[in-house]
DNA sequence: CTGTGAATGG
DNA sequence: TTCACACAATCGA
DNA sequence: GATTGTGTGTCTCCATTCACAGCG
């Protein structure tokens, strides 16, 4: 594939490229995962295989759009030039369905607010000339008619048709199974092919199936139900729901796959519970998660409810044997709050001392980030807004190659822009000896090399690296400020915990006229510093890399 | 008439 | 599949 | 000061079309 630097030159997408890709995605999951499919999803398969190609284009069209259901008068295909047959081959083969009944949302979202006035204006009397569409739509459901008269009423008019495309759940299934996630569909593979999206040429792992069995497929399945079933009941208010919802979880997921996308959910049900005063039962989820911040959240209950020796308890549990940073954090500076409590020797803990500064600056539109960096740069000092980009953008570079090592397991579809255990504890671990052996490469050789990564592999995507944050003068800068040994350190803690720790970093990077660097995280009239930045500026503090608060006000 | 936002296709 | 950050409101020590 | 909830920009793009709402 010819690339080109020019972004005037846009490839052009073969005729009938979106079925080509759909049928990549359905030959790929049959041959990686034949074993596992039903045979309702194998009749899916052949029987797609057997469509006429304008009703496969079609089907793939209307799976790739909002539904469920669509006009049929309003298809309209340059590609396809018969709609009609088309959608009559699809019904006769049953990937279409031809709707007898319309809810009212479907009725609000497939025809215009004319056409649903014209078909019930006359059913309802004195109705307002500059109604909105959604009162109107009100005004119907307030009519009692049943969802097939609904249907007959406002196509009566057209004599339109609305068709629904069926087996949406062996769509979900060969979803999955392609991309390993729920969220990824068809678009990816023309963003990637249109170059929007540049993926990094990753080998991808064959060998190792993500769902081994059926199994470990139908409990991803039930996850997403769940999630689904969460947030429908909260669109409806529906406390009860989400309590019934709360018990099942609360059963726990023994030797799971996905347990910590289960602990995920547990979480945020959970703290919907403690909202809602549902304590016990928010107790016995927190207590089958192992993720922060469950144990966090099951003392600061304890607390609220008056158990201050529960709460203690939570509180050396985790001392004991902290999940994160941010635990460790939590037990230390709540604790003090218990004993006192309990009226037993408080374990005062040390108030943190940065080094800060104070000034007023004109006001300026862009924050009091912006502002900064104005301030320094009239006086010479080059000054970025990076926030984490800066620190993150350097790892990404440093470690490139290892980030995108074949690791058993690591890369599953075309379209990754990290491996998926990127934010695990083991990725360290599992690439711990090429990891060490780059730092040391970076050691002896100097970090010049970061800049032949960053033009051999400009562009290209990678969860690490905003590419349009990290200019070159920027890297130029930072690689000729910034020693080695800090980066280091800094690197080691991401390393440590990829997920948390890649954020927290401060706002700005500044690079004085005279030499060396210094990190400012600025501060706004009634912002305050977050725990995670605490940290980092703890560790700055502990290590001597240059870092200081910035109190900012308006003059 | 205009501005806005969702949907769409590439 | 969001996340990360700032900002605002509220409360208790 | 601590905690909680909310708002904002951003997220992997961009041009085009459509429907709607509010205004004069
Ligand atoms: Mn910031
Ligand atoms: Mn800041």
């Amino acid at each position: 594939m010819a690339k080109s630097n020019d972004p005037r030159t846009e490839p052009e997408l073969p005729d009938g490229y979106y079925l080509d890709n759909f049928n990549s995605l359905l030959d790929t999951v049959c041959r990686l995962y034949n074993d596992l499919l039903t045979p309702e999803e194998l009749a899916f398969y052949s029987s797609f295989k057997d469509l006429p190609d304008d009703a496969a284009r079609l089907y793939v069209r209307l799976i790739s759009r909002v539904g469920p259901g669509f006009r049929v008068q309003r298809l309209v295909y340059a590609d396809i030039s018969d709609v009609d047959q088309a959608v009559q081959d699809l019904l006769d083969s049953k990937f279409l369905a031809s709707e007898d009944r319309l809810t009212p949302g479907e009725m609000n979202r497939l025809f215009r607010k004319d056409e649903i006035a014209s078909a019930f204006g006359g059913l309802i009397p004195d109705l307002p000339r500059n109604i909105r569409k959604s009162e109107l739509v009100e005004h119907v459901v307030g009519l009692d008619l049943t969802e097939v008269q609904l249907l007959e009423c406002v196509t009566s008019d057209s004599s339109d048709v609305v068709v629904s495309p069926l087996h949406t759940e062996v769509l979900l299934v060969l979803r999955l199974l392609f991309f390993g996630n729920a969220y990824q569909n068809l678009t990816e593979f023309v963003l990637n092919d249109l170059g929007v999206m540049r993926y990094f040429p990753y080998q991808l792992d064959k060998e190792h199936r993500l769902f081994p069995d059926r199994a470990s497929l139908e409990e991803y399945l039930a996850l997403l139900q769940c999630r689904d079933q969460y947030d429908l009941a909260m669109e409806s208010d529906d406390r009860a729901a989400v309590c019934a919802l709360a018990r099942d979880l609360a059963q726990g997921h023994k030797d799971s796959r996905i347990a910590t996308r289960w602990y995920r959910l547990n979480t945020r049900l959970a703290r919907q519970l403690e909202r809602w005063q549902e304590f016990e039962l928010a107790l016995d989820l927190y207590a089958v998660t192992v993720a922060h911040p469950a144990r966090e959240r099951s003392a600061r209950i304890h607390y609220q409810c008056g158990n201050f020796v529960s709460a203690g308890d939570m509180c050396d549990v985790i001392s004991s044997a902290p999940i994160c940073e941010a635990e460790k954090d939590f037990a230390l500076r709540f604790r003090p709050r218990i004993q006192r409590k309990l009226k037993i020797p408080v374990d005062a803990v040390a108030p943190d001392c940065f080094a800060e500064q104070r000034l007023s600056l004109q006001h300026h539109e862009g924050g009091v980030e912006a502002a900064m960096v104005a301030h320094y740069n009239s006086g010479g000092t080059s000054a970025f807004f990076v926030e984490n980009g800066l620190i993150n953008g350097l790892f990404g570079l440093a470690f490139w190659q290892q980030i995108f090592a074949s690791i058993p397991g690591a890369f599953v579809n075309p379209f990754q822009i990290r491996p998926l255990d990127m934010n695990s504890p083991e990725f360290y671990q599992r690439r711990r000896v090429v990891v060490e052996q780059r730092m040391e490469e970076l050691r002896e050789t100097g970090l010049q090399e970061l800049k032949n990564v960053y033009i051999e592999l400009h562009g290209y995507s990678n969860a690490w690296v905003n590419w349009g944050l990290l200019t070159k003068s920027l890297l130029d800068l930072a690689i000729a400020r910034i020693p080695y040994e800090h980066l280091e350190m800094i690197w080691r803690r991401i390393l440590f915990d990829p997920a948390a720790n890649r954020s927290g970093l401060p706002d700005l990077v500044l690079f004085p006229s005279a030499g060396s660097y210094r990190l400012l995280e600025v501060k706004g009239p009634g912002d305050s510093l977050q725990d995670n930045q605490k940290r980092w500026l703890r560790f700055f503090q502990e290590h001597s890399v240059p870092a200081e608060v910035a109190y900012v006000d308006w003059q």
